[in-house]
DNA sequence: CTGTTAGCGCCTTCAA
DNA sequence: TTGAAGGCGCTAACAG
């Protein structure tokens, strides 16, 4: 039979409530007592019943979303994961707030981040801009005690307990290892599509793949990067241009987001030979043009996956307890036409 | 606040006990007051606590895993997955146990599941072979109220409540076209590479293999199916055969196991051009063999995944509650050197 | 500093 | 067919 509380607290020859206080490091316990109990645990091999302990504390776990609010297929959707994690916070004693902000804008963010300080949750989640005064921001979180989790884009700098995202250089790298096979072996142009180099997972995914180009893939050239906003009238308007003067282009890296604009600029040009294309973030969007073939392959992180790990180890975190560092891992998915699921 | 049983008791106007017995369907419970029960659980929207349930009834779940117990990374891997799942079981109050069966054999498999059901446990995984026999014996364990879940290798035919595994057509195609990619335009033979042609997984990659490369690169020859039983030995063999007779082969699609024999097949011969390679399974080998650059993709199932999804579909039908599916999907990892975890 | 007592939400005897 | 009472493992007042 597995110990309880009770057996340590006899094995020890103490009460219930010293022995709780031993286990959740509460003040008020003689160092002899302290050892006593610590003793018998470790002796008795005593693994605590979380499942009791919450039930007992009733505890629930106030949480917050920091996500940006424009219109983007990718961050819609992982809105829509929230709100579905929302939905099961009774079975998870979570208490979910979503709090909105403008996209690639440091005050704005800043402001939530102090915001949701002030509510005192037991954790907070935010899709990071890359600026010294959002990592300050999270510092403070941190002082406070509230662990921050990134989602999607990292801030490695800042004192965040965890990133829920793609390794970025990887992907862009994996990219770059795609489209230098899909091109074939002519020499040729091939163009890269970013959203803003604000965010520090456009910048990655663009230093891997141009690492893997130069590495592999000398007979491509790169054009210059197009920044889109990740705004797809712009994007369209941007390609067209470069189609425009390039129609050679043997590959397009969209490493971005705004890939409607992408999909209507290849339809509306006609090429001699059609460019490989690798987007990233499955959307209604990106799997169209995959079926169109459009696309050759869409590299994807799970938004659902990453709200859930980032719940996880937001709770684990509050409660000083571990995860599975493997179930935690974010996978670069890759889609062909092939395993669209 | 969420209603527990109490609010349901007194809303309903009856005691604590019957509630209880209309919750678990216990008998005993007259109509008239059961419809009491029920109005008021579906009027409060009362949702049970299952984590106060189970610290009250002490339940644990009493789980047999039933693997193959060749000499194949894989397999090992998994088993390794399951054992540190054991690890964890003070805590998922799950009861785990192995049973180890010879690989591609149906009498010790049939034989392992009926002692499994002679166990009464909560709930039975295995690697299915796919043969009549098996799936009667699927069948009687579904017959004895016990869920039975596939891993790996489907038996969609049997009353299996769950699959973990991937779509191993998918798998199929989407090697196929990245093959068929990285191969080049020039016309040449394929090998194809299969372990046994009895697990229907094989059969299923093969499939879709074949039907990717007709659609879309008939320029590519397939070469007869050589079956290596996943043995390494076996499989080096075969293949430095085949290597002699077409020392122009394009591209090798290994879909089973045992690619140790492929690795040495390939380290051992000279090809004026290497041929492209696709294999499955993410083990030390074909990480190796990525990284060697002999090895051009490898499509992976995650198998720490599947065996952690296996155990929360089996306690979830235990205790007649439900999962996520999206949370369950396993998907199909494709590997590059660029993004090997 | 330490112990006693009463729950958390649910299940299970044992009586009625 | 129904209800009262006690307990699962842990925590949280409230006393000493």
């Amino acid at each position: 039979m597995k110990p309880t509380v009770h057996d340590i607290a006899t094995a020890a020859g103490v009460s219930l409530a010293t022995v709780d206080r031993v286990l959740n490091r509460r003040p008020g316990v003689s160092v002899r007592t302290r050892e006593k109990v610590d003793a018998a645990i470790a002796s008795l091999g005593f693994v605590r019943d979380m499942a009791a302990a919450n039930l007992a504390k009733g505890r629930t776990y106030p949480l917050v979303f920091i996500l940006p609010s424009n219109d983007n297929s990718f961050m819609r959707l992982m809105e829509a994961e929230v709100r579905s994690a929302m939905l099961r916070s009774a079975l998870e004693r979570t208490d979910i707030r979503i709090l909105a902000v403008p996209a690639f804008d440091t005050a704005p963010l800043v402001a939530a981040l102090d915001r949701a300080a002030g509510e005192k949750p037991a954790g907070v989640a935010l899709v990071a801009v890359d600026a010294p005064e959002v990592i300050a921001a999270v510092d403070r979180l941190a002082d406070a005690g509230i662990p921050v989790v990134t989602l999607v884009s990292d801030l490695p700098a800042s004192r965040r307990v965890h990133y829920a995202g793609i390794d970025n250089i990887a992907a862009g790298r994996t990219a770059a290892s795609l489209l230098g096979r899909f091109a074939g072996e002519r020499a040729g142009p091939i163009a890269v599509l970013a959203g803003s180099m604000l965010v520090r997972d456009h910048r990655e995914r663009l230093d891997g793949f141009r690492q893997v180009m130069a590495e592999s893939y000398p007979h491509l050239r790169l054009l210059d990067v197009v920044e889109g906003r990740d705004d797809p009238a712009t994007v369209e308007q941007l390609l067209l241009r470069l189609f425009r003067e390039h129609g050679d282009v043997r590959g397009i890296y969209s490493l971005g987001a705004g890939n409607r604009g992408l999909i209507k600029a290849l339809r509306q040009t006609v090429f001699d030979r059609r460019p490989a294309v690798i987007a990233h973030e499955l959307t209604e969007t990106t799997r169209l043009g995959l079926i169109e073939g459009l696309v050759d392959a869409v590299l994807n992180q799970d938004a659902g996956h990453e709200v859930r790990s980032a719940i996880r180890v937001l709770k684990a975190e509050a409660d000083g307890s571990h995860v599975l560092a493997a179930q935690e891992r974010i996978r670069i998915d890759i889609f062909l036409k092939d395993n669209l699921p």
